[in-house]
DNA sequence: AATTTTTACAACCGCTCATAC
DNA sequence: CGTATGAGCGGTTGTAAAAAT
């Protein structure tokens, strides 16, 4: 563990791999005289690379970068080596398809620690502060930008929160109870879900719904989901996945299950930035300390109760499903599809928060 | 079917901060 | 205290694949 720094001690198992590597780069003829003018490699990492990485950190384990780099016989940088390792080699990393829950919890914890994507990704097992990064640039802020609002706006904020999130929330119950069903049926026909489909290993799984759970139990006053309703990985599957086929406009390696974009549009959009213009008591209105206000819960009552709840959203988006994303033809998306209607009952609504 | 555009994501860079020596 | 290293972050770029034309 405690190699003496420098190149010194290098016992490196891939020499010939590294050889390779520099054929395949061209140009290399006299190894001593590189190694002090080595111009390192950039770029997609090669299968050797790969190899040469993961065989010397499994024989010698990680740290120490850029000894390790030269020791493994890479010519690149221990930064380099560090991101390989930690985003992609790793054998504990999930790439690919965010389901409902994680993006509920990415909302979430942006929400509430904002770009600390090192410290959201530690809520996602398997998931690198990377990937969340991309997630969020990618998907997240290309719809402020297609709202034409700021991303850290109190406006997209709101949006998110007392729209997508609450939808994601939805969404996450209806596949839980089309899982639950499904899986009765399934048990008794013995059809199993294609492997591929299954998103966790089962010690990711435990982690992950245990924060997933903290989020969407009643007792921390999350969102309200009824206690029956115990948070499980949404597999999508043809038999549990209503909206398995749908289009996934939020990104293709999003869960098909869902994503932002169903329930995304113009009107919910406007309705959420009038909101905007309400005070509201804050802007974690579910995450705020000891998860004591604004909940979930919370919203269910103020809108359900009125009859306002989120098939009230669902409606709106609905009228306006022709122009999904309010951009091809509307311009400013408050131009024309604002209720005033709408506006003052979410006003007087959320004045009762 | 071919070409162009868009999208998603891996990877990099520059910077800051913390820690060990 | 200075230096080396690891870690984290925000921003950006390169590229392969998908989608659109």
């Amino acid at each position: 563990m405690d190699m003496a720094k420098g190149s010194r001690g290098c016992n490196s198992p891939s020499s010939q791999v590294s050889a390779e590597i520099l054929n395949e780069t061209g140009s290399h003829d006299h190894e001593e005289a590189e190694d002090q003018m080595m111009d390192l490699r950039r770029g997609p990492w090669t299968v050797e690379e790969d190899l040469a990485l993961m065989n010397y950190i499994a024989n010698h384990g990680e740290g120490r970068w850029n000894s390790l780099a030269r020791c493994a016989g890479l010519k690149r940088t221990g930064k380099s080596c560090r991101l390989r390792w930690l985003n992609y080699l790793r054998p504990d990393v999930r790439r690919g398809n965010i389901s409902l829950e994680e993006q509920l919890l990415i909302l979430e914890l942006h929400s509430r620690w904002g770009n600390r994507w090192s410290k959201i990704a530690q809520h996602l097992p398997g998931r690198t502060d990377n990937e969340i990064k991309n997630y969020w640039r990618t998907r997240v802020q290309k719809h402020a930008k297609q709202l034409k609002c700021d991303v850290n706006s109190k406006q997209f904020k709101d949006t998110m929160r007392y729209l997508w999130m609450p939808r994601l929330v939805e969404r996450i119950q209806a596949a839980a109870a089309t899982s639950t069903a499904t899986n009765a049926t399934a048990t008794k026909s013995s059809i199993a879900a294609p492997a591929t489909t299954h998103h966790f290993n089962n010690n990711i799984n435990n982690n992950f719904q245990s924060s997933a759970q903290m989020l969407l139990q009643p007792s921390h006053h999350h969102f309200g989901v009824s206690s029956h309703s115990q948070l499980t990985p949404s597999y999508s599957t043809p038999e549990n996945s209503s909206t398995a086929a749908s289009s996934d406009s939020f990104g293709t390696q999003v869960s098909p299950v869902s994503d932002l974009t169903d329930y995304y549009t113009p009107t919910t959009a406007a309705a959420a930035i009038s909101v905007n213009n309400n005070p509201t008591p804050d802007n974690s209105y579910f995450v705020q300390a000891n998860h004591q206000v604004g909940t979930y819960d919370n919203y269910s009552g103020y809108f359900g109760n009125q009859g306002f709840g989120l098939e009230h959203f669902q409606n709106m988006d609905e009228q306006n499903n022709n122009d999904q994303w309010g951009t091809v033809d509307s311009g400013d998306i408050s131009d024309n599809l604002w209720n005033v209607e709408d506006m003052w009952f979410l006003q007087q609504q959320l004045s009762n928060i």
